[in-house]
DNA sequence: CAAGTCAATGACCTGGAGTCATTTTAAGCG
DNA sequence: CGCTTAAAATGACTCCAGGTCATTGACTTG
């Protein structure tokens, strides 16, 4: 990387930092493309060079809120309802994390499919949903579920009760508490939905 | 009611049905005040008359989703678990009727406190809230739930269900199918929820 | 060192939200 | 029927923020 490259780049992390900072303390409707250059010492149009909108910065701040969630609950040990509590729990970790005002806007675009198809919603939609998917598949190999189970169902059960956390958690400004949500989840409806796929132990030791 | 206000209540309600489709039809995003205004032939002023903010047209919009959705509900016979299922899926009808860019708009409003306080956010909020909370105190006044019941708890839960819900009709752009939902969350979580506070026949008896 | 590349710039364009002084029109009254 | 008053309607205007693009000059490459 040339000397060059590495200014762009870090001018790039700079851009994102701030916006995300800016973001998460006024919300982003309140935070204007000059005030996130202004912070940080660039001109409006620099914004331009790195993204194409404003709301791309958005998608850049919430990538990581998902970074390694699936690999973590692949590895956490116990039944798939478990595995699964885990997953969730972790999902939402990252979001609260990440903070309401970014929670806010990555639900504003993710319920848009309108707005830039391919890289937006679509993309960012697909991202967690395909996550969930090759997860929930693995877990059918791996003799947690049973051959029958309808993955693609389940997912889009499980997708939406995070979405509806989210949305609540949005609603609520906070007050309301995602790990005691996921818990009370995993414990009352997770086994209702997976008790026709999960194997008996006399089946597990069949294979 | 004078004349001159007669014309005022339908200059107002041309707006109102004349915003409601082209927002449906374009998105709300997509669709100007002045779009609103020349499709009904008026000064863009003749909006804010009526109306403080663009957004408070959506508003407007969507009241009539849950109009009678609770009244209908307490009609309906059964069990506490079937009355709540009538209740979700008239809710769902409503907002499916309503399209999905007035959902759309009525999620983005929902999710942020900081716009309006009062009159939107909280107050729509409130709205269903308060709805959903008095008609489980009924529930629990006519013993069809047991005296202990978390009402406030339930509450919360069934919300984030029903935004959930909302907001994955919006993400897949309506083709997944709200009933569908209805139906499955009815038969598997709901029971699993309610499981703690249902009556039993004995206990039903003895009042 | 000359030519080419590309990050960075900021003046500029655009479009839409919301305002308000003014005009139009119905209502009330002698 | 005029005249006054008050409400409804107007549209030119301001303001603001997102996004563009021709230009600049620092760095790279041969």
């Amino acid at each position: 990387m040339t000397k060059r490259q590495e200014i762009a780049q870090e001018t790039r992390q700079r851009i994102y930092t701030t916006a995300c900072s800016l973001i998460e303390k006024n919300g982003f409707a309140n935070v204007s493309v000059e005030d996130i250059t202004r912070a940080c010492g660039v001109a409006k149009g620099t914004f331009y060079v790195y993204f194409k909108r404003k709301e791309e910065i958005v998608f850049e701040c919430c990538k990581e809120w998902f970074s390694d969630v699936d690999r973590k609950a692949r590895g956490h040990k116990g039944t798939i309802v478990e595995k699964l509590a885990f997953y969730f729990k972790g999902f939402m970790e990252g979001v609260t994390c990440g903070g309401v005002e970014l929670c806010r806007q990555w639900v504003r675009e993710v319920i848009d499919p309108a707005d830039s198809p391919g890289e937006m919603c679509g993309g960012k939609y697909a991202y967690d949903h395909e996550r969930l998917t090759a997860f929930l598949r693995d877990a059918v190999r791996d003799g947690l579920l049973k051959k029958n189970t309808p993955v693609e169902a389940l997912v889009h059960i499980f997708m939406c009760e995070l979405y509806g956390m989210m949305t609540c958690w949005c609603m609520s400004d906070t007050k309301f508490d995602p790990e005691e949500w996921v818990g009370r989840f995993a414990k009352l409806q997770l086994p209702a939905l997976l008790a026709p796929y999960v194997k008996t132990h006399a089946e597990a030791r069949r294979g």
